[in-house]
DNA sequence: GAAAGAAATGGAAACGTTTCCATAAGGAGC
DNA sequence: GCTCCTTATGGAAACGTTTCCATTTCTTTC
C-alpha cells in the first residue's frame, strides 16, 4: 500500500478511461451523473490527488516562481519576501526561495537552477544588476522576472527604493539640521550596488548643499561591535557631528558604540539610518532613518510578473514619494547655528570629553518624553 | 527560435540518439570521444539545459524541500528559514516557503499543494501539533519531514526550542532577583501553541517557586503600541514587578509603553523577553531574554530531512542547554528583598537619576489611588 | 582472417498528465 | 425498427527525461 495512487489507478477503479477522470476531476468536458459519482468515489477511497510534475509537463507551466534574495535575516528583504509570497500564494503560485548571501555565484547558479526548474517566472534582488550573469541568463530565455531593490537599468521596471534619491534626503536633512561634516557608514560596500547608490547620492546632494564630501566607512564583518572602526574613524575625522548609516541596524551598532565610547547621541553625534524597520520606531533614542515600504515592492514587483505571465496591464511602479519618507527620531537633533570665525574645533568637542558629557545629559531630560 | 531546446534537439544536432545525449551528459555509461565531443558542441550551441520538469517525472524525485512557517517578518523564524535553505542549497536542494500567517487553512491548503508538487519533504511549524490537518496528510503519506519549533507528540523528532523548559528558566529567574508578582504577555495565544507552552511552563514553574500565580496579558493586534493594554493590566494588578513577554518584540515594545506611561524599566518594572534576537543587544537598557539558535534548529531539521530521504543516521537534537540559554540584560532588576537590606541591586544605575526618581513617584501615585 | 568479447549506440518503454479524435451509447424523430 | 443527432467514453499521442535491452561497431586473440 505503499503506492501513491495515480490516475489510472482511478480509472481502474471507477471502472473507466483516464480520459474520463481527468474530465470529471477538472469539470472539462460532458460526464454522466454515474460516472461522475464513481470517479469522485474513487478518488476518495484512493485518496488520489493529481501529481503537479506529470500536469506540468504536459502543460509545461509549473504554477512555480523562483525568489532569489541576498539574506532574509534582513528585515526588509524577509518583508518583501513575504509581501511576494502573498501575492503569489493567492494567485495560486508558490515560491522558490534562495538567499544568496550576497554570493554572486550563488545567484547564479540558482538562478540556472530555476530555470532549469521551469519556474514561471523569477523575482531577484542581484548584487550587481549591471552586471548579472543570472540575469542575462533570464533575459535571454525572455522569462517573466522582476527586479526587486535594483534600479534597472534603461527603461526596465524595476521595484526599487530610489536610493539614490533617498540618499539625497538625507543630505537635506542633515543640511537643514545645520551638520556639514558627516560620515557614510557602509556594510558589504562592494557586493551591493544598493549601498553604492545611496552614497553617490548622498555624496551629490551634499555637494549641491555645499557640506563637506561625506567621509567613506567601510564595514566588512557583519558582527555587531563597531566600537573600535567606529573609534578610529571619528579619530581620524574628528569634525564629524552627523553619520548616515546605510542602514538601520548598523545605525543602531553604531549608537551602541558610541555609547561605549561616552559619546552621546545625538547630542555629541547624530545618526540617521535607512531601512525604517520596525524596532527603529521602539528604542531610545528613537532611530532617525528612511523609512521605505518593502512589502509593497514585493507585492508590487510580483503583481509585474503576474502581469507578464497572464498579458495583464502591469501595474504602475509609485512615485519615489510613496516608496520612501524620512522619518524623525531622537538619534538627530539640529546643530547650534555655526559659531562664526573657527572652523571645526569648537563647534565639536572632543568626543571623549567627560565634563561635556555631564553638561549634555541634562538636555537629554527635554528631547525624552 | 522561441523554442527552448530538449533533449532530442541536441541527439539530431549531434546526430545521435537521445539515449547517448543523456549518457554523455549524466556521464553514466561509455561513449566515444568524438561523440561526447558532437553532444557537447550541440548543448552549447542550442544553450540546451536539462528540464527539471521531465527529469522529476522519471525519477519521481524533485530535489525540492517543502517549507512551512507562519511569517518570516519573525526574525526567529527567519534566521530558521535561512538556516534550513543553506542546508538544503548545499545539499543540492531548493526550497519551497510559504508562510502561513498563522492562519491554519493557508497552512492544510499549502501542505496539500506541496505534497502534489512532490517535494521530496516538507519542513514545517505549525499552529498547533496536536492537531494539524496538514501533519496528519504529510504523515499518511510517510513523506519525510520534520516539525520546527514545535513540540512534536511521542518520541517524535522535532527541533524545537524546548518552550516549557525556556520558560520555566525564566520562572527561576524572576525568583532569583525576588519577584513573586509577575504577568505574561502573549501575542497570537490561541494560534500558537508555542506561546501556550511557555505560559504553562512558566506558571508551573513560578508555582514551585512559591511565587503568585502569573496573570495572562493577552493581546491580539499586531500594533506596536502596547500602552493602553500595559496600563489597564498594571492598573488591574497593581503588585505585579515583572513582566515576561512571549517574545522580543513584544518585550521591547512594552519597555517603550512603560516609558510613554512613566513607568521606568527596570527599576518600577523588570521585563524579560524570549528569543534573543540581535537588536535586543542594541538597545538600552538592552533586553534581559532568553537567548536562542534558530539557525540552528533551522539547519538541524533540515538535516533531519535529508538523513531520512537518503538513509543516513539522522542527527542529534542537542539536549536543552545547547537550545537556550538565559541572557542577562538592563531590562531586569533585583528587587530589594523583602525583609532584609539589598546590597545587590548596586549593579544598576543610581538612584540619584533625577528620571528615575522622577518615574518612580509616578507610578506610586497611580498605585495609592 | 575469423571468432569472440568489449565498447558504443539507438530504440522504446515508462513516469503522470491532458487533449484530440474516434467510437459507443443513448434519445428523438420518422 | 431505422436513421440521425447528441452526449459519453476510451485510446493514444505528446510533454522531456532515464534506463533497459538489443544491436552495431570496434578490438583483441588465436
Amino acid at each position: 500500500m505503499g503506492h501513491i495512487a495515480t490516475i489510472k489507478d482511478v480509472a481502474q477503479r471507477a471502472r473507466c478511461g483516464v480520459a474520463t477522470v481527468s474530465r470529471v476531476l477538472n469539470n472539462t468536458g460532458p460526464a454522466s451523473a454515474k460516472m461522475r459519482e464513481r470517479v469522485l468515489a474513487a478518488v476518495d477511497e484512493l485518496d488520489f490527488q493529481f501529481s503537479e510534475v506529470g500536469r506540468s509537463l504536459q502543460s509545461s507551466t509549473t504554477r512555480t516562481i523562483g525568489c532569489v534574495v541576498p539574506s532574509i535575516e534582513n528585515p526588509v528583504y524577509a518583508n518583501a519576501v513575504q509581501g511576494a509570497q502573498e501575492v503569489f500564494l493567492n494567485a495560486g503560485y508558490q515560491m522558490l526561495l534562495v538567499c544568496t548571501n550576497y554570493n554572486p555565484e550563488i545567484e547564479t547558479g540558482a538562478i540556472r537552477t530555476l530555470i532549469a526548474k521551469q519556474v514561471d517566472g523569477i523575482l531577484l534582488t542581484v548584487a550587481d544588476a549591471q552586471n548579472s550573469e543570472g540575469l542575462n541568463l533570464i533575459r535571454s530565455r525572455q522569462l517573466p522576472h522582476s527586479l526587486l531593490f535594483n534600479e534597472a537599468p534603461a527603461g526596465q521596471v524595476s521595484w526599487s527604493v530610489g536610493d539614490h534619491a533617498a540618499a539625497a534626503m538625507v543630505a537635506d536633512v542633515f543640511a537643514e539640521n545645520n551638520h556639514t561634516h558627516t560620515g557614510f557608514l557602509a556594510l558589504n560596500f562592494l557586493n551591493s550596488d544598493r549601498a553604492r547608490q545611496r552614497y553617490e547620492g548622498f555624496v551629490e546632494r551634499c555637494a549641491q548643499n555645499e557640506m563637506a564630501r561625506p567621509v567613506l566607512l567601510e564595514v566588512d564583518d557583519d558582527g555587531l561591535d563597531l566600537t573600535a572602526h567606529l573609534k578610529d574613524f571619528l579619530d581620524d575625522h574628528p569634525s564629524l557631528t552627523g553619520i548616515f548609516a546605510s542602514n538601520d541596524f548598523l545605525a543602531l551598532a553604531s549608537i551602541r558604540s558610541a555609547r561605549k565610547l561616552s559619546i552621546e547621541v545625538p547630542q555629541d553625534l547624530s545618526i540617521v539610518g535607512f531601512d525604517g524597520i520596525k524596532v527603529g520606531q521602539l528604542v531610545e533614542p528613537s532611530l532617525a532613518t528612511i523609512e521605505t515600504v518593502p512589502q509593497a515592492l514585493g507585492a508590487g514587483a510580483s503583481q509585474t510578473i503576474l502581469s507578464i505571465i497572464n498579458g495583464s496591464a502591469p501595474p504602475e511602479v509609485p512615485l519615489e514619494e510613496k516608496r520612501f519618507s524620512f522619518r524623525a527620531g531622537g538619534s538627530l537633533m539640529p546643530l547650534a547655528a555655526e559659531s562664526e570665525d573657527d572652523g571645526k574645533g569648537t563647534a565639536f568637542p572632543p568626543s571623549n570629553d567627560p565634563t561635556h558629557q555631564k553638561a549634555k545629559s541634562n538636555r537629554r531630560d527635554q528631547d525624552e518624553i
